[in-house]
Order: C-alpha cells, then sequence, then structure tokens
DNA sequence: CGTAGCTTTGAGGCAGTTCAAATATGGTGG
DNA sequence: CCACCATATTTGAACTGCCTCAAAGCTACG
C-alpha cells in the first residue's frame, strides 16, 4: 500500500486490509468501506465484544488489538475457536444463527467500529463486489478453520502449535516487506491452550521443548521465531496461496 | 444426464433447500437458480469430485448422495472436514484459494450440477438477496466448522461422535414431519473415526458402547436413534436455531 | 466364490490429563 | 516506590483415553 495519494491514514488502510488482497480496489470502494463503518468503540482486555446468545444486530470491523472467538462446553470447558487481527470483521458467521452460540473476547485492548446491518444489504444491492469480496474473506476464514479441524484432528500437540505460529505469523507480516518472524503476542499460554485444545501443562511443556530446540522464542509479550524452516517443518502445513479470481463483479 | 424437464418438484426443492430456511424465496429466485445450475453429472462411490491444486472453474450443486470434504497431512493422514448433503454447494471455501488444500470425494453414488464461476458473477450483480442467501449458507456451514473444532479440542470422542450422529440427525430431518430419527447413513466407522478425529478401533469401540446404553443401533447401512434424549444429553452441544435475517435485500 | 475392504477383539505403550504446589510476573492501592 | 494480590508460568507424579500393532471374523461385490 505504498504509493497511495491523498494518503489515508495507514491505521485505516490496515483496518480494511484483508479487502485488498483478492483484486484490486478502487478509492471509491474504500470510500464505500468507509462510510459504512461506524463510530469508534473502545474495550478493555478481556472485554465481551459479542456474546452468545446475543442475537446479531451489528457487525464490527476490528481496528485495532486481538480478539477470539470462544465457545464454551456444557462442563465449562472453553475453547478458541479462532484468533482475530486487525482488519477481520468480527460476527459474520454469527449471522447464519437466531442466537449465536460463541463469544467474541478482547485479548487485550481493543478498538472496533460498527457496521449497522443494514450496512450490509446495501453493500449486495450496490457494491456487488464489495460483496463478494467480503464473501470470500468469510470462506477464507471457513477454509482456515478446516485447516485446523485437520490439524486437531490428526496431529500431535507440538504439530498443531507449530501450525498456529506458522499461519499467525504469515498474517502478520503479510504487508511488511523486512519482515523478521518476530511479534507482539497478546495471548497467554492459558489461551493457546485452549486454542489448540490442549492443558496449559501440556501446552507448556510442548514450548520448552520448542525453546530447548532453538525453535521459537517467546516471552510474555512477544513470539520470536528463531527457525522458521524447522517450524514450518514441525506444522507440515500445505502452502496457502489467496486467490484473485476472474469472477468477480467489476 | 437424464433430462427431467416437466415439473418434477420435490428431488429438485430439496436440492434447493439450503436457500429456502432463511426467508421465503420466490418462483423466480428458483428459476434463477434453476437455471445457474448446468447439466447434471453422475459420479461413483469413492469418485473424487474436487481434488486439492485444481483451481476452482466451477462450483457444483449436490443434488443427491452424501459427498466429504477431506485433507490429507504430510504424513498420510486423512481428515474429514465436513460432510455435504443432498443441497449444499461445493467448492465455496476454495474459491478463496487459489490451489484447493481439500478434496471433496463421493461417499456414495452422487449427482452433482456444475454451476459455472460467471454463474456467481450474476448471482451478485443481479440478484442480491440469493447471493446474500448463498453467503449465509456459508456462514453456517462455517459455524458448524467451529463448533466441531470446540467439540475435537474439549470433548472425548464419545461426545464427539455423539454430536456427529445429533447435527446428522438434524439435516436430515429438517423438512420431515413425522421424523423418527434414523436414516440411511454411508459413512464407513473409518470414515467416521475420521470426521471425529480418532482411530477405526477406538472409534469401534466407543460404537459397541453406544450400542450396549442402547442409545443407537448403527448397522452397515443404516443408523436408527434409539434414545435421542441420552445421545443428546451426551453431546452436549447449544441448541440451533436459523435465522430469518430482516437484512436480506428484498 | 474369491478377495479386498470393513468390523471386531486383545494387549501393550505413549501422549496428554489431572491434581497439586512452587515460582514468577505485572498491576494496584496505599 | 513498595507491598500485596491475582494471574500466569513452571515443575512433578500418578493416571487414562486413545494409539499401535496384530490378527481374526465379516460382508459385499466383481
Amino acid at each position: 500500500m505504498r504509493g497511495d495519494i491523498g494518503s489515508p491514514p495507514i491505521e485505516k488502510l490496515r483496518a480494511l486490509s484483508r479487502f485488498l488482497p483478492f483484486g484490486p480496489v478502487g478509492m471509491k470502494d474504500i470510500a464505500v468501506l468507509e462510510e459504512l463503518a461506524g463510530p469508534t468503540r473502545t474495550l478493555a482486555k478481556g472485554a465481551t465484544i459479542r456474546a452468545v446468545g446475543e442475537p446479531v444486530s451489528t457487525l464490527d470491523l476490528l481496528v485495532k488489538g486481538w480478539a477470539a472467538s470462544t465457545i464454551v462446553l456444557q462442563d465449562g470447558t472453553r475453547q478458541l475457536v479462532s484468533v482475530n487481527l486487525p482488519g477481520d470483521v468480527l460476527g459474520l458467521p454469527a449471522l447464519s444463527l437466531a442466537e449465536p452460540i460463541d463469544d467474541v473476547v478482547a485479548l487485550g485492548p481493543v478498538t472496533v467500529r460498527s457496521i449497522p446491518l443494514s450496512g450490509v444489504t446495501r453493500l449486495f444491492e450496490e457494491h456487488p463486489r464489495l460483496a463478494a469480496t467480503l464473501f470470500l474473506i468469510a470462506q477464507e476464514e471457513r477454509m482456515l478453520a478446516m485447516e485446523r479441524i485437520a490439524l486437531m484432528g490428526q496431529a500431535l500437540a507440538k504439530t498443531r502449535l507449530a501450525g498456529l505460529f506458522v499461519r499467525l505469523n504469515e498474517r502478520m507480516g503479510q504487508f511488511d516487506d523486512g519482515w523478521d518472524n518476530a511479534f507482539e503476542l497478546p495471548l497467554t499460554q492459558r489461551d493457546m491452550a485452549d486454542l489448540i485444545g490442549v492443558t496449559t501443562v501440556h501446552l507448556n511443556n510442548v514450548v520448552q521443548d520448542m525453546r530447548r530446540d532453538g525453535i521459537i522464542q517467546l516471552t510474555r509479550s512477544e513470539l520470536r521465531i528463531l527457525d522458521l524452516d524447522r517450524l514450518l517443518a514441525l506444522a507440515a502445513l500445505s502452502p496457502w496461496r489467496q486467490s484473485t479470481p476472474g469472477w468477480l463483479p467489476a
């Protein structure tokens, strides 16, 4: 996104970054998206952005900070279903249900912008290209979920954790040229455990393992990947290339 | 490729049934969908409907039979990521990737109708309501995937299997009034094992368990749920109600 | 009617859990 | 600025769900 004129603030572009990779997006489209998103809300760490059972009345564009979608089972155990980074649109899957079954919580301080559902209607009615792009964004997240199901079902904890780190690293470095495979990680070990479906005790064992092997350096605030090749080998994931479909409306 | 012209509504309606629950669909809409779907293809059990690495050039409407999306990991283990029933649209998630990472295979003899991607363009451009409905269908499947991630991460094999049976039963009985919780199940125990992420040996143990408890009756071809209440208790799933959103374009 | 694939059973082994407790760490109010 | 407290990390040890390996019945289909 270098070379833009009039230069809307970088942060705003980042907030719309999910829309860009699927194909060119004109300034007019950006303006449309800008207009759809309502006022900024700021929430503290741990706050619930969207709650189980609350019928969806708005979507939320995550502008800053990380969030996670969580499902709590009857026995009280918690699963983190997905992690949301800046630019993600929160609440899409819940649109299909009368009452959502997942909570979306802020993993740190976050700022979001609400998008009224009437905005979604207008997107589909008046901006088919953007609507189709939104559709693709959702499909991409679904693909991520499918991959995660495969890892959860077939892979050992170490592989699952490696997979998580690899995908997070990819997404964080996506728009950075001199990316050095290190980033601030606002996840506790408990969060990571809940993400890959193991206990904190076992997660800690796996982390220690990876540290001993010199693959990662994990502190309370930062993840630094020391040996990306070995991490990739561990994760055993298929490469991942976004499409730039020819069928998008003009 | 038999050309049933005339008006054999039942099977055709069933093939479009996923579009109906989100809100009224007019005859004109049905005609549009009818027109989008191309010629009928028939495939044998075990056939690959869509393959890893093959860029998506069409979608497929599953008219008859069951299919499953599978991901094969580097070590050769296979995960069944989702099961597709008649009416499902195959290939949606893969739209977001240049090269899909999942295979879609026929679990029995199936018939599908291809939908060219140009049809998707037209849907978004000219039929926003149908496009939005397609979007919702995909979100619903994503919600199912999220629920599955939660089960895979937190629940024991018995609970996971119960969850699978519950959701399949729901979908199979959705349009049946006198539904008696029994249906033809074209899944081998190996398939079920791959779906919930355990070995066939262990899956068999769990099945024996449920049989002994009088909860299910499972033969090679049919699943009969004998005690739905106990199965539901085992599965520990949240109730599930589709939304009929007010924001759909007219 | 043979054979490949599916189901079932058994026994030993390991990844991951549970329970418990010690040790950091960061944020808060005094 | 320190003392305190809740929360996060780390460690140990016993226990179990599930896996692996192996082999014997089944079933269906060509």
